[in-house]
RNA sequence: GCCAGCGUAGCUCAGCAGGUAGAGCGACUGACUUGUAAUCAGUAGGUCGCAGGUUCGAUUCCUGUCGCUGGCUCCA
């Protein structure tokens, strides 16, 4: 009996039946053979030691491919859970799932520190050379809540009695080692090339802040040697990277204990970066349309509870002060305020689209462990709007919204980022506003937009606020987390507890849609993105100093405050530094602080009204009359021109 | 908030078999008067996060507390 398998190059292959996957790669070449990590059977990745399977379409992979790579990093968490029984049978193992370049496993009942790292990797070093085979078992459900049981592996018994009644229970053998896995893995442990454990965390059982915290070991784990070297130099420009390294360094922003968590002080240069960019989005907002107000800090906790925050944000509010006989608290969110001048006045359908914006300040408790830089805290500010649409009006409003975050994205040089769209559960409702037909079309409508727009996104169905559907631009930060940095959400529910209505044209109450938006998202998280994408070096639009004037000596320093007057009195911001250092000395500090230009003038410059130019990131550029300087900066200031492209110096 | 680690001069860090602290940069002072990424010399600056405890003696060990960092949860 022979069986056929199709392979990726589209070629046909007969095997003997009964064989596996392994004597497939043989069969193909030596070579496959012996770098063969795992199969793709029809889509699913499975062990080599599977047989084959009649009509399949089937792909070897390798450490090559990325699929290939996972398989040996779940092996690799094995590995480490096999060690660390080893160093400490008492150990209860939770879960070991592959994440990006790498691996985590929990463990309970043990406190492991850093120095338990090295231990760890060696017993791994022993465990690979011993090359143990990997070999798959199918289990009853007794036999494994039994094994499991008898062990105390009380997480494993938890996942056997949560899995569904007609689910094969397959473990994995290595060695004297056993663990509860669906696979696939390496044919055996020998087979892993590189790893490194990177740390320890605090981890909740199953992802529930009420369940027993776990101790979580990271791990990274590559190909070949290169990859990880190439990986932890990553990291290492990363930490240079920092948003709160470099806004100490540049005078951006700080924070302290005598302040309070979570509470930054906007130094001179920050404050003056935060200056040109509030301007920059107000500015742009009204040329389209938005209507800037000024909305109190405090509110009254009454706002809040017609709102519906007070009964669900709670938590996140700074509690409230009484005064008088008013309760007062530091708003979390503007849209209350908002929600109030809609309703100012008598709004007729004619006025809507109706754009309410503000550079909205609120205070919210987050919990201090959350706290990071400026990219998550206490008191922020958000370049907020709430627009008040028909139902018709959702789609073309929404698709307005997006082409102004892409606008802005451009302006700023924004690049790396994508697209989620967040629908409401279709598996349980319930927790939704109640209100399907809205639900349907409106989410119906942000997908045509983004379609019609042409712009790329990824779905998240369950990720929707329980009022409505929403998009978040979603970037990296230094450190490779995601955060959203613009949201635009759609709300069925505020203008219900406000009772807002507009005239329509049968002359009767209607209902109209809210769209919260933030484009520049907080101030606080957006400049501290900021400052890790230009990795300091801010554009010259942006920079707190455009052009460090420098003198080459003392005579020069009449002549260097008539650059600076010149430069001042064209709208740019210049600095003089006539210190008596010697020049190496100047220039090196002014391209440290990274500013865009620095202007050498001495003796030549002086009698010729000339300067000598030196851009960051680009050197010496020879000197240039004063004026076409001039025009020059100011050029690039007006086109909001990036002081260095990615990837340059 | 939870788990773990860390907390030494303005900054970056050394000091880890417990004997009341060091370096580089920065600051200040003086000399040099400078031509494209660090001139030389000198001076000042620290209750070693804070509070207890152990000890003849604690920056060093223990406990608590505050803060920071990583992660979890949460989130702009």
């Amino acid at each position: 009996m022979q069986v056929k398998v199709r392979l990726k190059d589209g070629s046909e292959r007969a095997l003997p039946q009964g064989a596996t996957w392994a004597d497939l790669a043989a069969a193909i070449g030596p070579r496959l053979a012996k770098e063969a990590v795992a199969a793709r059977v029809n889509g699913q990745v499975a062990d080599l030691s599977r047989p084959v399977e009649d009509g399949a379409q089937v792909e070897i992979l390798t450490l090559q491919d990325p699929e290939g790579l996972d398989v040996m990093r779940h092996t690799c968490a094995h590995v480490m859970a096999q060690a660390v029984k080893r160093l400490w049978p008492e150990v209860k193992m939770a879960i070991g799932p592959v994440i990006e370049n790498g691996f985590y496993y929990d463990f309970a009942d043990h406190a492991f520190t850093p120095e338990d790292l090295p231990r760890i990797e060696e017993e791994m070093e022993r465990i690979i050379r011993a090359d143990y085979p990997v070999e798959r078992e199918v289990w009853t459900r007794e036999q494994a809540l039994n094994y499991f049981r008898e062990r105390g592996e009380r997480f494993k018994v938890e996942i056997i009695e949560d899995l569904p009644a007609d689910a094969v229970i397959t473990v994995y053998r290595q060695g004297e080692f056993l663990d509860l896995c669906r696979g696939p893995h390496l044919p055996s442990t020998g087979r892993i090339k590189v790893f490194k454990l990177m740390s320890i965390a605090g981890a909740y059982w199953r992802g529930d802040s009420s369940r027993e915290m776990l101790t979580r070991i990271y791990a990274v784990a590559f190909a070949k040697k290169q990859d990880l070297d190439e990986h932890l130099r990553r990291l290492e420009e990363a930490r240079q990277r920092d948003h709160r390294r470099l806004g100490k360094e540049l005078g951006i922003f700080m924070l302290s204990r005598e302040i309070g968590q979570g509470l930054p002080l906007w130094l001179p240069n920050g404050a003056k970066i935060r200056r040109i960019i509030e301007r920059y989005i107000v500015d742009l907002e009204e040329s389209l349309g938005y209507q800037h107000v000024y909305t109190p800090h405090l509110a009254s906790v009454e706002l809040y509870k017609i709102s519906g925050h007070w009964e669900h944000y709670h938590d996140d509010m700074y509690p409230p002060m009484q005064m008088d006989n008013e309760q007062l608290v530091l708003r979390p969110m503007n849209c209350p305020h908002h929600m109030m001048v809609y309703r100012s006045e008598l709004r007729s359908y004619r006025d809507l689209p109706l754009r309410i914006a503000e550079l909205g300040t609120m205070h919210r408790y987050e919990m201090s462990g959350a706290l990071a830089g400026l990219q998550r805290v206490r008191v922020m500010t958000l370049n907020d709007a709430h627009i008040f649409v028909r139902p018709d009006q959702i789609q073309e409003e929404f698709s307005r919204v997006v082409q102004l975050i892409q606008r802005v994205y451009r302006d700023f040089g924004i690049r790396d980022y994508y697209h989620r769209l967040s629908y409401r559960d279709p598996a349980d409702t319930t927790k939704y506003v109640q209100n399907d037909e809205m639900w349907e079309t409106a989410q119906r409508m942000l997908r045509q937009a983004m379609d019609e727009l042409g712009l790329d996104y990824v779905e998240a169905p369950g990720e929707a606020a329980f009022y409505g559907p929403k998009l978040d631009v979603q970037v990296k930060t230094a450190l490779g987390k995601d955060e959203t940095l613009s949201t635009v959400q759609l709300d069925f529910h505020l203008p219900n507890r406000f009772d807002l209505t507009y005239v329509g044209e049968d002359g009767r109450p209607h209902r109209p849609v809210v769209i919260h938006r933030g484009v520049i998202g907080t101030l606080e998280r957006f400049i501290a993105f900021l400052i890790e994408q230009y990795k300091g070096a801010f554009p010259a639009w942006l920079a707190p100093v455009q052009a460090r004037i420098v003198t080459v000596g003392a005579d020069h320093e009449p002549y260097a405050h008539e650059v600076e007057a010149a430069l001042r009195q064209a709208g740019l911001r210049p600095e003089v530094d006539a210190r008596s250092e010697k020049i190496g000395y100047k220039i090196r500090e002014a391209q440290v602080h990274k500013i865009p230009y620095t202007l050498v003038v001495g003796d030549k410059e002086a009698a010729s009204r000339t300067v000598s130019v030196r851009r960051y990131g680009q050197g010496d550029l020879g000197a240039m009359p004063l004026d076409s300087f001039i025009t020059r900066l100011r050029q690039e200031v007006d086109s909001k021109a990036l002081l260095v492209e990615p990837g340059e110096a």
